[in-house]
RNA sequence: GCCGAUGUGGCGAAAUGGCAGACGCACCGGACUUAAAAUCCGUUGGGAUUCACCUCCCGUGCCGGUUCGAGUCCGGCCAUCGGCACCA
């Protein structure tokens, strides 16, 4: 790299410069409501960034795309007169960090605050107009004293099913509050990985290997704080609605939470009191259950088994609990269970049936057992062929006989099932619901694949639990013993087994005589479910956030309170799913004024190597925008992120295409400068009186135009093509209009905030008109009248083909239109000897002529 | 298997149902220069015809439909990428 060659214009010069200028007069910074400065008759845009995880190896290419975007959105919202809020921060706890711990014995606090100023010295080189003041880091004690408060809200608050809301636990009047806690402590099996030394949600495990490491993760039981958010399952779902998301992620949020209407069944044993429950969607086919499966983990195993099948169902159940998630997966292909040597009674026929245990039921979802009805579910299908249950059809398809009907799993109609025998699914279903409530052995229901969060991580890098143990019992501390700091420890070593590694640091586990800390840590997620709301009042010590800045900030109107909201697809489920999950508990109890947290969202899409693969440090194709930054410049950074194509698109760099917008950026120079003898740069021809002409003019409104609507609509690929036509325009013409240089130097300030600057402020030494930033111009508007061509050409066509075009007056009406287009000889060449059937006149647009 | 996104020149891309390829890259040609770089001007989807101008034909993954007119709308396929995956 030649970094020494001489630069097009010299931006390694301004570029520092007026980044000093930035921070020194704090240009972004921004007042809250009450504060010194604070507008009130500005309308309020907030701007929201992903904040990034500060990891050791610095921001690459793809961390300034969406920065960009959103730093533009801000600076063009500022200037059309909004109070924008644009923070940035760090979500500075997790693993990483702790492993480098681990690895070198140096403190995460350390190795995290180093790696914070290194992203922040890069951010700060790319010129963005952050309000660096509110800048906030997860892993602060000030900050996380209110994610540990929040959680002691989540501790004290239940899920009323009466009013859909979360409330305070002192509304519950049940026996057992511990019950109902949005945060509880479950015994349930959890997936433990021993490399990583902790226990992970489901999220976190890809095909039974951990997300982080790609470790092997094994199910093992262990007590473990879990949230509630499956209460808010229907409300996470029903509240999509109102905003503005694509589609594709509503979706997958949609997918994941997984709600399927059914129903609930009851089936008595053939022996004994007990009964088994299942859930299914297709109560209809009731009739043509011919035996049930519990998964094998299911309690009701061990009291149904007959002594005769025990050995070989400890067996099957010893061998599934081995198996790694993954390897359930693998073995997926081929059925496997065991015969309970139970029986149970279907419902609805009396008809014995034989209870199995099979890998191919989970524990987990619905009740952990099912009533099979191979005939029309392709799973039970291929159990039942495997071994020889029977399979009996009660549902024909359309058009189809009964026994061609078997393996159909769609709607059709009930045969073989008495009393529903005739009805279409839809009807079946909701008759078999009402028969089965009637008799007290069921209920139509809804069941949802979305599981509680498992909040708790054996870790030392994050939020210590607020609570307490005595007697086996767990209870909050008080919310002015917050911040609970972690201790300070040399060792960071996992313990090697499910003890977390606080259980280290012996005198700060003793909470009092009797009573002892909670050892686990919260996991990463905890801090990203709320920094949007702390941003909005970052230094606030008596409360999360102050009630006025949030109801300002976070208010307009609209569900969602962020006004746009730009990072990932990777967090398309779980942070959004979390974050949206927190502010509903903190909007039901009062906290905060709207039901969601984000209301317009967008995710930009991945940058790939030069070669079009992922980069990656493996393949070498990693790109990294220091070395963007010193060789072509920030603004040329900036604007090639946003010239190479749409924002939500994926994307290959090419280092050839940042040449070619610093070329552009150089042209812009070189209308306001050029070099004189001595190779110094110098202003260059311009004229404050010279009149553009109609053309110019025309240019100069289409631009302001597009470029504005453009950024609204996050098009800046073809807002800046737009100023590429601009500055063509006006490349050839000396001396160079003043006014024309004005307006482009405001349009273009959001992309090259630099470069747009210090052309500014050269030409406000010179001419009247350059007052304060460029900045801080008012966004100029265009005059619609001057948009319109007087004469404009009009393409003919005869059959669909463009065979002629005539330059016509704008306003010319349908009837000269067509006579024009008529007397044409080159449309008279290709409808001579055919018969003109038709002819479509658009004014303004073309003409067609139909001939045959 | 299910859900979603995408498919347009050599490349990144653009186009309220109305002239496909704006803008940029790359290539080629010209100007400037002793020369080169930089800069400025111009050409460039494919094919046929022509000395040339002109002109014509084909062309937006594939097949079909709606329409005076389809990259755009509808139906069916194919490919690539992303997500989910025994969810009863």
């Amino acid at each position: 790299m030649s970094s020494d060659r001489r630069k097009p214009f010299p931006f390694d010069v301004f570029e520092p410069q007026w980044q000093a200028y930035w921070e020194e007069n704090a240009t972004f910074r921004v007042a809250n409501p009450g504060e010194p400065g604070f507008d009130p008759s500005r309308p309020k845009y907030y701007v929201l960034d992903m904040f990034p995880y500060p990891s050791g190896a610095g921001l690459h290419v793809g961390h300034p795309e969406g920065y960009t975007a959103t730093d533009i959105i801000g600076r063009f919202k500022r200037m059309n007169g909004y109070n924008v809020l644009h923070p940035m921060g760090w979500d500075s706890f997790g693993l990483p960090a702790e492993q480098y711990a681990i690895k070198t014995g140096q403190h995460p606090a350390v190795t995290t605050a180093q790696n914070v100023a290194r992203f922040k010295a890069q951010l700060k080189k790319i010129g963005f107009g952050y309000d660096w003041s509110r800048e906030i880091a997860t892993s602060d004690p000030d900050y996380y004293q209110w994610t540990q408060w929040i959680f002691l809200k989540l501790y004290n608050t239940w899920f009323n099913p009466a009013t859909h809301k979360a409330e305070p636990i002192a509304t519950y009047t049940g026996p057992d509050p511990d019950h109902v806690r949005l945060a509880y402590v479950s015994e349930a099996p959890v997936n433990w990985c021993p490399e990583l030394g902790t226990v992970l949600a489901n999220e976190e495990v890809i095909d039974g290997k951990s997300e982080v490491g790609g470790f092997p993760v094994e199910r093992r039981p262990m007590r473990q704080w879990m949230l509630r958010i499956t209460a808010f399952a229907q409300r996470l779902i029903d509240e999509l609605e109102g905003l503005d998301w694509p589609t594709s992620i509503k979706l997958l949020q949609q997918n994941w939470i997984g709600r399927s209407e059914g129903a609930e069944v009851h089936f008595k044993l053939a022996d004994g009191e007990q009964q088994l429950t299942v859930f299914t969607t297709r109560p209809d086919t009731l009739f043509g259950a011919t035996y049930m499966v519990v998964a094998p983990e299911h309690r009701i195993v061990d009291q149904i088994t007959t002594e005769e099948q025990w050995p070989q169902v400890r067996e099957y159940r010893e061998k599934t609990a081995r198996k790694s998630d993954l390897e359930r997966t693998e073995l997926a292909k081929e059925k496997s269970g065991v015969f309970t040597g139970a029986y149970a009674i279907n419902p609805v026929n009396g008809e014995k049936i034989p209870i199995w245990v099979a890998d191919y039921v989970l524990l987990g979802y619905g009740t952990g057992a099912i009533m099979a009805v191979p005939a029309h579910d392709e799973r039970d299908f291929e159990f039942a062929t495997k071994f020889g249950l029977p399979i009996n059809v009660v549902v024909q398809a359309p058009g189809k006989s009964a026994e061609e009907s078997r393996g159909f799993c769609e709607h059709g109609t009930a045969i073989n099932s008495g009393f529903l025998d005739g009805l279409p699914t839809a009807e079946a279903k909701a008759k078999m619901g009402a028969w089965l409530e009637e008799r007290r052995l069921g209920k139509l229901s809804i069941n949802f694949k979305l599981r509680d969060w498992l909040f708790s991580r054996q870790r030392y890098w994050g939020e210590p639990f607020p609570i307490v143990w005595e007697n086996g019992q767990h209870r909050a501390i008080s919310e002015s013993e917050l911040p609970l700091t972690p201790p300070d420890l040399a060792d960071f070593k996992p313990t090697g087994t499910p003890e977390p590694p606080l259980s280290k640091a012996t005198d700060w586990v003793r909470y009092s005589e009797t009573a002892t800390r909670e050892l686990n840590t919260m996991p990463q997620w905890a801090g990203s479910c709320w920094y949007y709301l702390r941003y909005c009042d970052p230094t606030n010590r008596e409360r999360f956030v102050s009630e006025a800045a949030e109801r300002y900030w976070m208010g307009g109107g609209k569900p969602g309170g962020v006004d746009l909201y730009v990072g990932g697809t990777e967090h398309a489920v779980l942070h959004l799913l979390y974050a949206r999950f927190w502010h509903k508990v903190l909007f039901d109890l009062g906290y905060v004024s709207t039901p969601e947290p984000f209301q317009r969202l967008v995710n930009q899409g991945l940058i790939m190597g030069e070669d079009g693969q992922k980069m990656s440090k493996s393949r070498g194709n990693v790109v990294n925008p220091d070395d963007v930054i010193a060789e072509y410049g920030a603004d040329a950074l900036r604007l090639y992120e946003m010239f190479m194509g749409p924002l939500e698109q994926s994307k290959p760099w090419s280092m050839t295409g940042v040449e070619g917008v610093s070329r552009f950026l150089a042209r812009v120079w070189r209308l306001v400068m050029q070099e004189n003898q001595a190779g110094e740069w110098e202003m260059g021809p311009l004229s404050a009186e010279a009149a553009l002409d109609k053309s110019q003019l025309r240019v100069v409104h289409a631009t302001i135009k597009k470029v504005g609507e453009d950024i609204e609509a996050l098009s800046f690929n073809t807002a800046i093509a737009q100023m590429m036509v601009y500055v063509n325009t006006f490349t050839g013409i000396t001396p160079r209009p003043v006014t024309a240089l004005r307006t482009l130097l405001i349009l273009l300030n959001p992309f090259a905030p630099h470069l747009t600057e210090e052309l500014w402020m050269r030409l406000g030494s010179k001419f009247a008109g350059f007052e304060r930033l460029a900045a801080d111009q008012p966004w100029p508007k265009y005059d619609a009248a001057l948009l319109v061509e007087d004469e404009i050409e009009v393409p003919i066509q005869v059959n669909g083909k463009v065979r002629d075009r005539l330059v016509v007056s704008k306003d010319a009406d349908k009837s000269t239109l067509e006579a024009a287009a008529l007397a044409s000889p080159k449309v008279q060449e290709f409808t001579s000897g055919k018969e003109i059937k038709k002819i479509v006149v658009v004014p303004g647009k073309l003409v067609n002529i139909v001939a045959v």
